[in-house]
DNA sequence: CATCACCGGTGATAATAGTCACGAAATGAT
DNA sequence: ATCATTTCGTGACTATTATCACCGGTGATG
């Protein structure tokens, strides 16, 4: 626990230093195994969430349980939608899962508010998480609608590169399929489309990346 | 304009008197007529905007000019997008279109930021719109994503229903076909269905709606 | 009234994606 | 070693959506 609030400059290099301590002060460390649902959608929220490390993906559910990756959130990041749905007690129109074993920070949802005025660099850190996520449920929203299922796969995958900062994506088709809206079959021939390009080599339960064009 | 000005506590009631007299005072309305476009991709963003009167589309466009439209702006709401780019100096990233001819105050950078912590009022207002689009983007995802082509033309609808406040929807099966980035022969026989059903009635130029299921 | 721009209907066809059915190979547990 | 489970490939079929071609109707304009 300790050593988790040291690493906190680190993290978060924009904080100002009586924001870091505040923040270890009050904040408190919550652990997550891989595999555990971190927010449902639906859910009250009580918190906001600073990721200290591992991973955490973010998605939309509907009723029949058809899910649609979003985003991942790093270390050093804050959840946005328990930023934006603090200040009116909302509930959680997401579901949030972490991909690794994750440890986030929580902060009561009087602070996060309390620090808008307080620390200027938490106000801005908050403005530029809302400014990213919503930048990124463009892009989401783009590839839906103006891209074919094989550009969406390439996103995908090029999206998981960059997070993971790894060739290799340890996730079954089927779970691929899952998060796009699509089946197995799909992304099997797609991704054989991809392997005959010479953009990835396909192996059983993982995906190693050779060659993804830049755009 | 100064009858505008007048407007200004009725459009925003959770805005404190002193909020109210200083967005008066340093505020400037712009006038667009309908059909103008007001903000575009990759433009600059100087102001802050908020709507007084009229009504605004926003929508994402893509390189090839395919279109795809995601929400009103009336009268008494604020764009969320030059808020968010405001703290930072960033460009659009989508298009806003008036609808019909449409008053706006523009707001300085500048101000946006020190009102943050100046009007409580303003914060809560400028949170909220965050709050607001942000559920919209999600809701878009959602029907690109898990919906077919016949109930986001419904869904569509219904936005403009609630947004123009008639069931008299004045737009051609070209323009809706373009905001769905779908074709006008598949909007044609989709609404044909739905006509089937008794949901609407076809004219030329408009389509009238008859009954919409609420869910 | 002739013409032109726009609006919409419709049949035929194509492209994309989803579903079903089946099987083979790899992995893990007992 | 055997058996169950997971993973993936693939052919056949279906559904949805997009595209092409062509038509008729409407309304504004000169």
């Amino acid at each position: 626990m300790e050593n988790n609030m040291q690493q906190l400059p680190a993290l978060f290099p924009g904080f100002q230093p009586d924001l870091i301590e505040e923040l270890s002060d009050t904040g408190e460390i919550r652990s997550f195994k891989a595999g555990d649902i971190i927010m449902r959608t639906g859910q009250n929220i009580r918190f906001t969430m600073l990721v200290v490390s591992g991973l955490i993906k973010v998605y939309r559910e509907d009723e029949e349980g058809d899910e649609y990756f979003i985003y991942h959130l790093h270390p050093g990041e804050a959840c946005a939608v328990s930023m934006i749905c603090a200040t009116r007690q909302e509930t959680s129109q997401v579901m949030a899962k972490a991909v690794a074993d994750t440890e986030v920070i929580t902060i009561p949802l009087s602070l996060m508010d309390e620090w808008m005025a307080k620390y200027k660099t938490w106000y801005y850190f908050v403005l530029e998480t809302y400014r990213g996520r919503f930048e990124e449920l463009l892009y989401t929203i783009d590839h839906i609608a103006f891209r074919n299922m094989d550009e969406r796969l390439l996103f995908y995958l090029r999206k998981h590169q960059k997070s993971l900062k790894t060739n290799r994506i340890d996730i079954s088709f089927t779970e691929i399929a899952q998060e796009l809206n699509s089946s197995r079959e799909v992304i099997s021939r797609l991704m054989k489309k991809l392997s005959d390009r010479g953009l990835v080599k396909l192996h059983r339960s993982y995906v190693e990346i050779v060659a993804l064009p830049l755009q």
